[in-house]
DNA sequence: CTGAAAGCGCTTACAG
DNA sequence: CTGAAAGCGCTTACAG
C-alpha cells in the first residue's frame, strides 16, 4: 500500500512543498500562479494523491473524529440516534469513532482513555453508573464532551436531555384519568439519574392524585432484564388480571412484558392496559397499537452536535444542558 | 486543553525523548537501568501523561483504526453485527469508525475516501449497487478491506458471506413440503448478488419439485419499501386468502408484511403461512412464533476481523472468501 | 545503559 | 509569486 505525498507532487512539479500544500488547501492570501495551480492540481489527479489527514492532525491539532460512548449500540435506541448523530456530525465534517460500554464503568473509562489518546475533538457520552470520575477527568482536562440521553449530578459537562420526569407525570396521569385498581411501574433497580427522573414523576403524579389507587413497583437488573420483568408481572397477575395499567419504562423492559403478556393470552388494553417508554420497531407487530412516549432523536442528535462543535471551536464557549420536550403518541394499549 | 509529551518527562527526568519512548512502550532489547525507568514512570504518572497516537501512528504507519460502511447503522441486522464486529476488533487492539452509506454509491465511495484519508488500517465494508470501481481502487491500491455479509462480482477483495442461495432453497423446500396452493417470494428489486442468491435459491426449489404450485414474487424497491410490501401482499390476498405462503428474504420485508397480515387479522399460519430472512426483536411481539433463518453473526464478525488483521500484517497473505452456514430457527409460522 | 538525530506528512509564519 | 525552515509528538537505527 504505497501512497503518494506531498513531497511527491512537488518534486515532479518542481516546486516547494509549501506551494503544494497551498494549493492543494486553496488558502487565500496566497498568491499562487494560475499556471503552477494547475500544474499542481494536474498532478495531484495523476498520481492520485490522498491527503494524509493524520499528518495534518499532527500539525493542526484536530482530528475531526467525534467520540461516542453509549451503552450498546446494538441497542435500538442508540443505533437510532448514532444514525442521526452520524448525519449531524458529517455535515460539519467529523466523523465518529463508536465505543459500547455495557453498563461498565471500568470499560467506559478505558474507552473515554482510548480515544482520547486517538485525539478525538471531542466526546459525545451516555454514562453509566460509577463514571462520574471519569468525567471529572474530562472537565479538568478540559475536553470538549457532551452527555447525551443520560447525565450524572454534579458535573460540568453539558448535556442534552429529555424531561424525564414530567413526561412520566403525565403519562402516569393519563393512567390515573382512567381509574385503574392498579398501577404497576416496571423500571430498572438504579442509581442512573435519568431513570429516577421517570420514577419520580410516576410518584408524584400518583401521589399528587385525588384518586385512590394501588400502585406497584416492579425494578428489574440489568442482567436478566427479561426474565425479571416476566416474572414480576407473572406475580402480579396471578391473583387479579383485571383493571390493571403497566408504565413500562424504556422500549427493552415493554418488549420483555407485552412478551409476556402475548404469550399468557393477556389481552392488552382489555385485561391489562400498558404505556411506555420509547419507541421500537417491535411495536408494529404487537397486536395492539402501543401508547408510548417519544423521544426527539432528531432534535437531541442535532443540538448535540452543535453544542459539542462550539466546545471544541471554544472551550470557554459557555454551552448549557438542553431539556427537550418529548410527547405521548397515542395508541390504542390503554383501555 | 493542555496535554503533555514525551517532552515533558524528559525534560523533568532530565534523559533524553528517546529513553523516555523506550521505557513507555517497554521495549525489549534496550536495556534501561531500574533507576530511570521508575524515575520515568513516576513522572509520567503524576503529570498523567497521555501518549498521542496520531503521533504514533504517523511514524509507524498503523492507526488501530477499522473502518465499516454498512447500509445503515441503525438498522437492526447491521448494528447487531457492528457490536460483535467492535468486541472482536477491541480485541485486537482496534477501534471503529462507522459509516452509513445509505445504499448510496456516491456516499459509498465518499466514506471509502474519507476513511482511507484517516489512515484507517482497514476497511470492513457491505458493498452497495454501483460500488465496483471504488472496490477495484480499493484492490489497486492494495488497501486492507473485507466484505460483510454482501459482495459483488469480479473483485478479489475476500468477503464473509452466508450460504444465501442454499438455505434459501432449503427454506422454499419446507414450504413445498406443505402442499401450499401458492407460494409468495417477497425481495428486492435489486442487482445485489447475495440478493439474487436469495431469490436463486428459491427459483431452483421450486424448478426442481415434483409438485405442482403457484408461485408469485413480489419485488420492491429500497425506498418506500414498506408499502410496496403492504400493497403487494393486498393485491395477492385480495383474491385468495387461504392455503399461501410467504418466503420474505429480509426482516424489513417481514416486518412490513407481517404488519400489514397482522392489521388486516389475517391469521398466521391459519391463513397464510410465513417464512423470514434474519432475525429481528420485533418477532418476539408477533403473535405467532415466527420460523426464520438465522445468521451466525458472531461468527462472521469473528472470520472478518480475523481475515481482516491478517491483510493487514500481510497484505499478501492469502485470504479466501468464507461463506458460513446457517440455520433454520422453527417457529410456528408454517402450517 | 543512554542520547543525538532523522524522519513520518503535513502546515504556516516569515523572508525574499 | 514562491521557498526554506521549523515544528507537531512520536519511533528507531545507530553510535558511543
Amino acid at each position: 500500500m504505497k501512497r503518494t505525498s506531498i513531497k511527491d507532487i512537488a518534486q515532479i512539479a518542481q516546486v516547494s512543498v509549501a506551494t503544494v500544500s497551498y494549493v492543494l488547501n486553496n488558502k487565500e492570501g496566497q498568491k499562487i500562479s494560475e499556471a503552477t495551480k494547475e500544474k499542481i492540481l494536474k498532478i495531484a489527479e495523476s498520481i492520485n494523491y490522498k491527503p494524509n489527514k493524520i499528518a495534518k492532525s499532527l500539525k493542526t491539532n484536530k482530528t475531526k473524529l467525534l467520540g461516542l460512548i453509549v451503552a450498546d449500540i446494538s441497542n435500538e435506541f442508540y443505533s437510532t440516534l448514532a444514525r442521526k448523530l452520524e448525519n449531524k456530525a458529517l455535515k460539519k465534517g467529523y466523523t465518529l469513532i463508536i465505543g459500547s460500554s455495557d453498563e461498565n464503568a471500568e470499560k467506559f473509562q478505558m474507552l473515554i482513555e482510548l480515544f482520547s489518546q486517538q485525539q478525538v475533538d471531542g466526546l459525545i457520552i451516555a454514562p453509566v453508573a460509577g463514571s462520574e470520575v471519569a468525567l471529572n477527568q474530562l472537565i479538568k482536562e478540559e475536553y470538549p464532551a457532551v452527555m447525551i440521553d443520560r447525565y450524572i449530578n454534579n458535573t460540568k459537562i453539558p448535556a442534552v436531555l429529555i424531561n424525564n420526569k414530567e413526561i412520566s407525570e403525565k403519562a402516569t396521569n393519563r393512567l390515573l384519568d382512567k381509574d385503574f385498581d392498579t398501577i404497576v411501574y416496571i423500571g430498572y433497580q438504579t442509581t442512573m439519574p435519568h431513570l429516577l427522573d421517570r420514577e419520580k414523576g410516576f410518584d408524584s403524579a400518583i401521589l399528587n392524585s385525588e384518586k385512590s389507587v394501588k400502585t406497584k413497583k416492579i425494578l428489574v437488573g440489568i442482567e436478566n432484564t427479561s426474565d425479571e420483568v416476566k416474572n414480576g408481572i407473572k406475580n402480579l397477575l396471578d391473583n387479579k388480571v383485571s383493571n390493571t395499567a403497566l408504565f413500562f419504562s424504556s422500549n427493552k423492559l415493554a418488549v420483555a412484558g407485552l412478551k409476556y403478556l402475548l404469550i399468557n393470552n393477556i389481552k392488552v388494553p382489555e385485561e391489562v392496559s400498558v404505556i411506555a417508554f420509547d419507541e421500537t420497531e417491535a411495536y408494529n407487530l404487537f397486536p395492539t397499537e402501543i401508547t408510548y412516549i417519544k423521544q426527539p432523536l432528531e432534535e437531541m442528535a442535532d443540538e448535540t452536535i452543535t453544542i459539542l462543535d462550539h466546545l471544541i471551536t471554544d472551550y470557554k464557549s459557555l454551552e448549557k444542558t438542553k431539556i427537550l420536550s418529548t410527547q405521548i403518541i397515542e395508541g390504542k394499549s390503554i383501555k
